[in-house]
DNA sequence: GGAATAGTGTCTTTTAGACACTATTAG
DNA sequence: CTAATAGTGTCTAAAAGACACTATTCC
């Protein structure tokens, strides 16, 4: 017994969603945009914003727009990418969903405006966001996104996308170590990071601290792939 | 304006599928696991198996099912990840349907019967299939789950997923060779290998080639990721 | 000058890759 | 013996990590 679509007995409509896991450096932590959900399921609990996969819109799509919606960041501005599908039959109470989720990491981004379905949104440090209980399964989603960033680092040039342009190595080498919650050797990561091709572009400018040696300034290179990696 | 289940005016329900990416090697070939479609749309036309998620039903569950609908294989014995998800809104002439793409890797395994959609499965080099045109997009997801298996190589053990047990070193350093199509130099290859912690597990048997020395025979070690990398 | 950060050099250890060499089998 | 494959040893080059040392700034 069929349908006009083609789906046999035992399969209804199902619906899609698009969440995003928002990472940026912020006062010296990892952080991530959360919303404090209008409505219910999981009314007033903090959740990973996201939203309805409209009809003729693609993933990516989604995935973009609903980023601007969160944050009035253009996607083009920042890394963006397919992180995972979650579809366990009793994730949403509301029936079946199946949510694609997205991994966004960007600078220090300006504090967000509250969108479609988010009361409130705010950034919030990830070790924290863990340790207490997301709506949906969206502290698994977070722990995913936070696991796929921190290998990201190994072995491609994403670090950069944390980092506003123009940045020194210094400024790189934070991200690694907020990132990673680990100290690295400034010398050694120096020397990595400006002898890997296409990874840094100079500017030629150098930045003053407030006290020591300018550091040079940098913008991100066309590489994507960091050879060789850094290991954690 | 609302439906009953939450969806705002401009969301449509959607069909969900897993589609399987199910990769062996056989007759010294990297070969891919397809059917040719028993009906419209692109019927008679090589495609990737796979099938609706039925209602109640989590994605690996799925992914499982329809692996041991095509394969009689049970998915505990194999390699089985999900790979990514396509969602494109006119990928399905049918309507809007998204795929979650799994990977399958293991090792040869026995020819495949005709399943539920199956008028016909076989197994065929994946040159080949990537040369030809097949149904949907997944000449696209079948070049996305390749570019997958090759990278995981590199930093995990899942080439041991393609090998049955007990294999020898050079049984494993065939798989690499093949997915990579490239040669490896056996002397540097078995030192790796063999000092990678928990990789290759000896069976203290040993296996008689056609002609040379015996081959030391190994099970699966506990270890999901090699360290130090072998890198292409 | 002292303190702090940027950046370079140097030394040791580890790994990759090339390849010589030994070990064990069939014929 | 030879042919062929398994496996070890050795050498060189590259890279990692520790850390000394120099460079440039503010105070």
């Amino acid at each position: 017994m069929n349908m006009s679509d083609g789906r046999p007995a035992g399969v209804s409509p199902v619906s899609v969603t698009v969440d995003l896991v928002i990472l940026t450096v912020r006062a010296g932590r990892l952080q991530a945009l959360l919303i404090q959900r209008g409505k219910i399921p999981f009314k007033g609990d903090l959740a990973l914003p996201g939203g309805y996969v409209r009809d003729g819109e693609g993933l990516d799509a989604a995935a973009a727009r609903e980023l601007f919606e969160e944050t009035t960041i253009d996607a083009a501005h920042l890394h963006l990418e397919q992180l995972r599908t979650y579809g366990d039959p009793d994730r949403d109470p509301r029936g079946r969903v199946f949510t694609v989720a997205y991994l966004a990491l960007g600078p220090n981004l300006p504090l967000p405006v509250a969108g479609t379905d988010a009361a409130e949104a705010r950034w919030c440090p990830v070790d924290e966001a863990l340790e207490s209980d997301l709506a949906f399964d969206h502290g698994r989603i977070l722990a995913d996104g936070v696991e796929r960033a921190r290998a990201k680092l190994e072995y491609t040039t994403v670090a950069a996308a944390f980092c506003p342009e123009p940045f020194t190595v210094a400024d790189l080498r934070h991200i690694y170590e907020v990132v990673w919650g680990a100290k690295l050797d400034p010398s050694n990561f120096h020397r990595k990071v400006t002898r890997a091709q296409d990874f840094l572009v100079p500017t030629g400018d150098h930045r003053l601290p407030d006290l020591g040696r300018p550091a040079a300034l940098y913008r991100r290179g066309p590489a994507t792939t960091l050879t060789p990696a850094i290991l954690r």
